[in-house]
RNA sequence: GGCGACAUAGCCAAGUGGUAAGGCGUGGGUCUGCAACACCCUGAUCACCAGUUCGAAUCUGGUUGUCGCCUCCA
């Protein structure tokens, strides 16, 4: 298996710290308004991951937390009249339902920030102690240019930094020792949340959480370390000097960063989707459209280090080619029930050619989760099965095919219910049976009427030789 | 100003040295009462220029264009 790794700018093979398991961090999203199409992304790509990793029997631990304390919560809890608390709560409720259309598994877990306020605490004490962080007037920073390897992630030069162009000067910080230090703590403002510390009244810093976290639940050392490409400085950067000069240990061993998703803007241009641009589509916003397993299957047609664009074309495309696998699920499920007896001659060859394409999948993920590819190779599958079953298949033919499709779009997070087995109410199931009655006796007529009544309701029928079959639109 | 990424058919997108996967769409056909599904057929020499090589979309240099990071951001 091999990992593109952003710490070395170079594929490598993936060697976990301890043997057949592996530890994965994600940076979460703050939890100040729903979650945007964009923060999906590492989402959905990591989840990914994961479950790819537990389909090569990996045991899998995965954390990503949620920041439930910041500037911007508190920011949004004033205008809306309630408390930060609140705010945080709202939103990771409502992002956990986003994250549930999503397919995003439940085998992982969720720590938030104001969890882990001690340990936060503990670690910026120990950085004080070790000379890599100090307090002024309650807060204390960072002090940058004491971790050596400062900028190994990001191949910054440190001295370009200050030099650069730096526009914008952060007002009120004039404490600092350095411009380049960071926040670990600061003190609260009048009515702002806070938990009581050595240094002030006040509440952790961005960066620092996560180092925390990912110690408190992975360990000092970590496999994987992943989240935004925009991540990769100041964020992940300012993690590594942090836990590294605290843990005194190398801190994650491959770093993973996707590429961004964009939007078409008023200048017909695409550019970067974010909250500060003010030109995103929420989760929630698309889900009005389609399922969301649809913008799932559209993120992982693109390799992940890419940037993509998003547009309703894109989804439109996307959804009829997620429902191409669907419908030969469909039909696969229909060919195990009436299908019986065990694999012919002919059909165990068959069987060793769909193997070979289970083998593709595997080969494309094998290469730094190249699920472009991976998508290719379940779209050849498909058309294999579409072409070689048929009525007189046996059933060990059908459950073997049936069984591959399931483990590798299960590993891409599709769900595997068609919801063939759902029932439909009265009135529907009523229409259906008055339109076969008037095929049955030639009147075609009322049957399209039928046919397009029910379209209107949103379902969708096909004529097979075995008779009718039905879909939501 | 510093650092980095990308440029493949109508659209999306793999492919990093041996003459271009896959999906969507389009058009034609088979099947069907019709339709849908499915199947068959239908499409590019890979931004441009120069170079390395027996051979390049794939390596090197340059040009143009797009995007990102350097400041909160997935």
């Amino acid at each position: 298996m091999k990992i593109y790794n952003t710490l070395t700018g170079k594929k490598e093979e993936f060697v976990p710290l301890e043997e057949g398991k592996v530890k994965i961090y994600v940076c979460g999203p703050t939890v100040y308004n729903l979650i945007h199409i964009g923060n999906a992304r590492p989402m959905v790509i990591f989840d990914t991951v994961r479950r790819y990793f537990a389909y090569k029997g990996y045991d899998v631990t995965y954390v990503s937390n949620f920041t439930d304390i910041d500037d911007k919560i508190i920011k949004k809890a004033n205008e809306d009249g309630a408390d930060a608390a609140e705010v945080a709560t709202h939103f990771i409720e409502e992002c956990n339902r986003d994250m549930d259309g999503l397919g995003i598994g439940k085998d992982m877990v969720h720590p938030l920030a104001t969890q882990v306020i001690p340990e936060m605490i503990d670690m910026i004490q120990t950085l004080i102690d070790k000379g890599y962080a100090y307090e002024s007037n309650g807060t204390v920073y960072y002090r940058v240019r004491k971790f050596k390897c400062y900028g190994k992630l990001s191949g910054k030069n440190i001295d370009d930094l200050e030099a650069g162009h730096r526009d914008i000067k952060v007002a009120g910080e004039e404490n600092k020792e350095d411009n380049l230090d960071f926040v670990l703590w600061k003190p609260k403002k009048e009515g702002e949340p806070a938990w009581p510390s050595p240094w002030s009244d006040g509440r952790p810093g961005w960066h620092i959480e996560c180092s925390v976290m990912a110690k408190k639940y992975l360990g000092d050392s970590i496999d994987i370390h992943a989240g935004g490409e925009d991540l990769i400085f100041p964020h992940h950067e300012n993690e590594i000097a942090q836990s590294e000069a605290a843990n005194g240990v190398p801190f994650a061993k491959y770093w993973m960063h996707n590429g961004f998703l964009r939007i078409v803007n008023k200048e017909g241009e695409f550019e970067k989707m974010s909250k500060s641009l003010g030109n995103f589509l929420t989760v929630r916003d698309v889900s009005e459209k389609y399922p969301l397993e649809v913008l799932r299957f559209f993120m992982l047609g693109a390799h992940y280090r890419n940037p993509i664009n998003f547009s309703d074309e894109l989804m439109e495309s996307a959804a009829n080619g997620l429902d191409r696998i669907k419908t030969c699920l469909t039909k696969l499920e229909e060919l195990k029930e009436k299908t019986a007896g065990s694999a012919s001659d002919d059909e165990k060859k068959n069987l060793e050619e769909a193997d070979a394409f289970r083998s593709r999948f595997e080969e494309a993920m094998d290469d730094d989760f190249n699920t472009a590819d991976a998508v290719a190779a379940v779209f050849d599958l498909v058309k294999f099965i579409n072409t070689n079953t048929d009525d007189s298949s046996s059933k060990e033919y059908a459950d073997s095919l049936y069984e591959i499709l399931c483990s590798l779009i299960g590993v891409l997070g599709l769900s595997t219910s068609t919801g063939s087995g759902e029932l439909l109410d009265e009135e529907i199931e009523g229409l259906i049976n008055e339109r076969n009655e008037a095929r049955k006796n030639k009147d075609f007529a009322r049957a399209d009427e039928i046919r397009d009544l029910l379209i209107d309701k949103g379902i969708i029928l096909e004529d097979t030789r075995d008779g009718v079959r039905w879909k939501r639109r």
